[in-house]
DNA sequence: GATAAAAGATACCACAATAGTATCATTTTG
DNA sequence: CAAAATGATACTATTGTGGTATCTTTTATC
């Protein structure tokens, strides 16, 4: 069971060096180092925080990323999305299908609980607090 | 992100029926039956649930499976365990190797405390529990 | 304009965990 | 002994994550 993925844990640590960098532009080889992240899978990780608009690219010569929002409005659940799709902590499927039971199912309604607080304490933080911290 | 597995889920269910039948003896038949899960999938998880101690089995005609614990006694954090592992909602690792920041890391931090709270909850609540609810 | 340094797009491979199947052995009751 | 049950175990399939490779496009600078 695991909350964060490789993917999303290295998408916030990129994203808080670029973001700590106050609006200098911030070029892979960088953050290779930085980060010690294998470059083209830090590569994929920045263009899917570009595409999702956590960042911003400069192609060509002098190019990189920086910020595309400030620090203290990107929440790091954002970032969980992004990589990882919604966050649900159950399923409930019955094979390939949805459990028709799920609506009156108290693990479901149990699970669910625990989940909205996850969702709400990760919704919580914001990249600002981690540089803080 | 998922929190429980199929395998945790369809356990629980195993496990709730066996419980509901008040030590009458329980044999897979009637467990596909009620839980529609394929029956040598479901077999391997029963053979789980009794590794682990939830469970007691009787073999031959007649045989099956009754609850080795009393039901309020039977806390589904456990089942996740038996069929997950310890659960950790973040590993710290950078590569393989244990990330050397993982101490002083303000984000494992954060997510210790959520993980911490998440067992915590999935700690109360108990088989009783859920055929109350 | 050519060149080089950057990011974009995309397709692919590797590995591990989960999900699920199949088969044979053992036990027990009648 | 036969039948009905679980135990043990090995195998396959699927999926998600992690990671690589390659080619294209943009842009600053000489």
């Amino acid at each position: 069971m695991k909350l964060l993925t490789r993917n999303t844990d290295y998408g916030i640590r990129a994203l808080a060096f670029i973001v700590k960098e106050e609006g200098r532009v911030v070029a892979v080889p960088e953050l290779v180092k930085a980060l010690k992240v294998p470059r083209p899978f830090l590569r994929k990780i920045l263009q899917r925080l570009v595409k999702k608009g956590f960042i911003k690219s400069y192609k060509g010569v002098g190019g990189g990323f920086r910020p595309a929002l400030p620090a203290d409005n990107i929440y790091i659940v954002e970032v969980a999305k992004a990589f990882q799709g919604p966050v649900t902590l159950n399923e409930c499927l019955l094979k390939k299908d949805l459990c028709p039971n799920r609506k009156v199912c108290p693990l479901k309604r149990k699970i669910d609980r625990i989940e909205k607080h996850v969702v709400s304490e990760l919704g919580k933080i914001t990249i600002a607090e981690l540089l803080k911290g």
